[in-house]
DNA sequence: GTAACTGCAAAAACTTTGCTGAGTT
DNA sequence: AACTCAGCAAAGTTTTTGCAGTTAC
């Protein structure tokens, strides 16, 4: 099941509750980049999220955007994902999920699959795992019918 | 299990074949490239690989080695890995397997495991799947020992 | 009012490209 | 001899940094 575009509300109480916890401002970027990342659902590179944020505050800057960046995945709310392309690609949906990653144009998508995500970490000598995550490459839906 | 240092000698053959085959020659940079590659468990970085060949190769370029990337990958020989940080990364192991991600070094090992290898992709609407790919993420040996 | 923050510009890091002489077949 | 290739240097991208004025609290 993919995850519904903008199933909830952005965690906003938390954004600012961890801002408060680590003596930071929450600032009109930083909300704003946050929800433009919350309402993303193909998990953009910061030039990306910049064009994004721009018709909303039209000053801001590409420093702001990598920096706030930064920020916001320390205050653990939003992920740098694994990637292959150029850019880095940032997600801030922090629940536990999986991606279809699209070989052809390079698209993330959120998947969420109970029986993926029971998955333990097996066991492995001096490796301490944390977490296990799946991806699933091929296709979108866009470049399939493309090259069909 | 982690798959065994060199546990078979590099496929020379093979990248010998694909670059006749696709009409490229193989030459001492190509060949020194991908076996230092295949020597390496810790899936590096051009730059690292670059450290690596020189020894053998002292005149080689870092240009060359991206361009000899970008070929061995187009012959299959060589995948580049998602990940987060900085630069790109090469794995020259190209049997199914999976990864054990280190979240504080970023280092990558491969990893084999049957129940693993055995998942088959979900169905999902529109998407078509081509492999199922997993990391474990956590701290490698050293960076726990290092934080204990 | 104080500490933190943004935006700018400059710099650094990473990667690609164009060219010329050298190497492969 | 024809074609491909490596190495160099220059350019292109992406990301980071330092600083001065501004903003959040």
């Amino acid at each position: 099941m993919r995850r519904p575009a903008r199933e909830a509300a952005p965690p906003l109480e938390t954004l600012a509750e961890r801002c408060r916890a680590a003596g930071l401002s929450l600032t009109p970027q930083r909300l704003a980049i946050f929800q433009a990342l919350w309402g993303s659902l193909d998990h953009p590179s910061p030039e990306t999220l910049y064009a994004r944020v721009r018709p909303r505050l039209p000053s801001i800057s590409l420093a702001t955007i990598y920096k706030t960046l930064d920020t916001l995945v320390e205050l653990g709310m939003v992920a740098e994902l694994p990637s292959t392309g150029d850019a880095k690609r940032y997600d801030a949906y922090m629940a536990p999920h999986h991606h279809l990653v699209c070989d052809v144009c390079n698209d993330i998508e959120d998947f969420v699959d109970e029986k993926l995500s029971a998955l333990r970490a097996p066991k492995v000598g001096g490796f301490t795992a944390q977490s296990v995550s799946v991806s699933i490459h091929g296709r979108c839906r866009r470049c399939s019918r493309a090259s069909a």
